[in-house]
Order: C-alpha cells, then sequence, then structure tokens
DNA sequence: AAAAATAATAAACAGTGTTTATTTTGTCAA
DNA sequence: TTGACAAAATAAACACTGTTTATTATTTTT
C-alpha cells in the first residue's frame, strides 16, 4: 500500500517547489530580496504554510547554501582533469574568484552568511560541501609539496593561506573596495587587479618555484 | 548675532546624539539590531526626526563606518613606532586581523557591508579613511621592497595580497567558517590558526627573508 | 501680537519573520 | 455512504522593520 510513499513523496515535492522558487527569487532579484511571503505568494500557498515544510527562514538559506556548492562543484569539474598538483592548485584559485565575482548572491550565502550557520548549530558538522572542497585542496596542496620537494610547508596552513587569500579578494571585488583602491577594477567585469593578485599569491606561496 | 550658529550647533548636538546611541547599539546588541526605531526611542524622539538630520539608515551606517576607521587608527597608533618596514607590516597584519575578531560589528561595517557603500555611490570617492590605511600600507610595502631589495615585487599588489590574506582571515573568523574547517578555532578567543597562516604569508611573501 | 519659518510628530504605507487558533481537506473504518 | 479522526492549509494576529506625508507645535522675524 503506497499511500505513506505517495504522501512522502507529495511533502518532498512541496520541499523541492519552495526551494525551487526561492533559488528563482534569489537569481532574479538578489538574496536581500528573499523572503518567506514571496515564495509563498509564487507557490500560491499561504506563508504559514511553507513554515510546514521549513523550521524557519534559515533553513531555506541553508539549504540554497548547498545547492550553491553543487553549482561550484559543477563549475570546477574540469579542473579534475590536470594532472599537475600545483598548476590545479592555481586553476582552482582562478576558477574560485571567477564563480565567486559571477555568482555573488551564492558566495555571500556560502562562505560569507552567519544566517544558514546558525542552522548549523543546531544539526552540528553539516557544512559538508564546504569542508569537502577545502579538504580537496589539502590535498591538492599536500601533493603539491611533495611534487615541488616544500617539505618546510604545512598543506593545511597553505591551504588556507590560498583560501584566504582568494577568499579576501572576492569579498573586497564583491562589496566594492577593489572598485575604491583600484577605479580600473569596476563591479562585475573581468578585473586584472585579481588575476594578477592570485599569481602573485600562486609565486610567493610556492616560493618562486612555480 | 550668534544665532545661526547656535541653532547649526544645536543641529550638530542632535546629530552627534543619534550617532552615539547609534554606536551604543552596535556595541551593545550588534549591528543587525540597529534600528531607526530605536535610535529614535533611546533619544525620545519620534522616528520621523532622525530623517530630518540625516537622509535614511545607509548615511547613518556610513557615519557608523567613519568612526569605525577612527576606532580602527587608534587601536593602531604604537606601530608606526616601528621603524623596520618589514616588521610594521608584520604588526599591522596583527594589529588587522585583532580588530576585525574584537569589533566584528564594526568590521563588517567597514570591509563588508555593501549599504553604507550605497551611501558612496552619492558622495562619490568618500571612502577616505578606508583608502588612507591602504595606501598607508602600499607606501610600507614600497619601504619593505627597497630594503630588502625584491625589486621584482610591486607594492600595490603586494599590499593587495597582505590585505586579501587578513581580510579573508577575519572574514573566515568571524563566519563561523574556521570553526567547522578546524575544530580548534572557536569564536571570539585566539585562534592559533590565524596567527600562523599569517606568519607564513608574511614569510612566503617576501620571499623568505624575513 | 501676527506672520513666517522651522522643528517635531502622529499616522499611515508597505514591507519583514513567525505563531496560533481555525478551517479545509483527505483517509479510513463502521 | 456516513461519521470520526488525522493531516494539511490558512486567516489573522503579533511584533517588528524603513520611510513618507500631512498635521501640529515651537521658534524666530517682522
Amino acid at each position: 500500500m503506497g499511500l505513506a510513499e505517495r504522501k512522502e513523496r507529495e511533502k518532498n515535492e512541496l520541499r523541492e517547489l519552495i526551494l525551487m522558487k526561492a533559488r528563482e527569487i534569489i537569481i532574479r532579484e538578489g538574496q536581500n530580496k528573499l523572503s518567506i511571503r514571496k515564495i509563498a505568494a509564487e507557490i500560491e500557498y499561504s506563508p504559514a504554510t511553507i513554515y510546514l515544510y521549513f523550521q524557519d527562514k534559515d533553513e531555506i538559506l541553508y539549504q540554497m547554501m548547498q545547492k550553491g556548492f553543487e553549482l561550484m562543484a559543477t563549475s570546477m569539474e574540469d579542473i579534475y582533469h590536470e594532472s599537475s598538483p600545483t598548476k590545479r592548485i592555481f586553476l582552482i584559485g582562478k576558477a574560485y574568484i571567477r564563480f565567486g565575482v559571477e555568482n555573488q548572491d551564492w558566495y555571500e550565502l556560502m562562505f560569507n552568511a552567519v544566517s544558514p550557520m546558525n542552522h548549523i548549530e543546531r544539526c552540528k558538522s553539516e557544512w559538508g560541501p564546504g569542508i569537502a572542497i577545502f579538504e580537496y585542496l589539502v590535498s591538492t596542496c599536500s601533493e603539491a609539496i611533495s611534487e615541488n620537494k616544500l617539505t618546510t610547508l604545512d598543506a593545511r596552513i597553505l591551504a588556507l593561506q590560498l583560501w584566504s587569500t582568494v577568499h579576501g579578494l572576492v569579498c573586497l571585488a564583491n562589496t566594492l573596495r577593489l572598485t575604491i583602491v583600484d577605479a580600473n577594477c569596476e563591479q562585475g567585469k573581468e578585473c586584472d587587479l585579481l588575476d594578477k593578485t592570485l599569481e602573485n599569491s600562486m609565486l610567493s606561496l610556492f616560493n618562486y618555484i612555480v
């Protein structure tokens, strides 16, 4: 008697519909324009209904964050083909920055927003995809370190250095701080400064061996 | 006839009172709890009155940002005594991170918030104190480069590398991303990872000469 | 003292997230 | 098929938010 299953399926379908619409709104109007009431209006349910499927707005944002990680993962797929770990790190950095400036709302959600993290407090150690990306970077750093015989370097610290650099760059760019420091670097468009700084960071981090 | 002056003074006094209360609220309850109505209640005026002294909330946030820069500047005062530019850069980095994690709300306003920047759009090139700090870093980098005879380095790029790294670290720490990646690094308290990464960055950025 | 200018406000508008009590809908046994 | 029960959906309210407008109170000037 597939009744319970059907019920379950229907519940999941509405859950997915809510997330889908939320995604559409974020893409169309930006993250800060997303509201429970707007989702409700678009799926033609009352706002209260959404609370039968999600604990609160934070949980929706948390789910959106997960979707963002999926997006990022697919945008980085072709990098894995690169065999040289050093070059791979460079490509990861470039792709990371690219994703960050081209998907500002997702990026904000994934790496800057605190409200979806409030939700994590409850279901501890659930920032899975985020950790996965970082751990991938760590192991790539390990490979690169042994390839370049830079035994003095700690892979974890190196990974964090890289992450901080690109994260810092993306944040500064997205919040218009680079525009101010360097007028040539306008929001949205490809910015030399970003690439140049990343390149320099790579060079110095690998002790000018690259 | 000091009437116009008195009027002007009174107007400025209320302006300052508004900013003072806003500051108190931010310190007491955090930036996202700051509201026009709360300020109004605390200064015992109606919310509408505030709009006679400030265009909108963004302008208040912008003014708060300026206060934040003053705060940061005073917290960095003793660094100027250091004569070695290389050491000075390191001290700036440490002080920057320290300020960032200890004054999260100010930091958010100064280096991450977009809404006060909306206000900048109107009164272009007004992120003065922010630029000042960056330019100070650039010139310190220049000194350090010539001191260490690293003529291949561009002072501006180097400054941006440094800024990105510390900014990235502060952001990751403040938004709980470091907590997740490294369980030993809890919010608020001094975190080894921050210092270690900064140290490593300094080492690599200066080509292991330091 | 009357007129003009300035300052302050009450009330409304259009939003926000969330909760509670109520109503509608669907399921299942008698 | 009908009545009982459970599940799903909602209307309405609560407590907020930023901002505007028309009105009232105060102060200055004539």
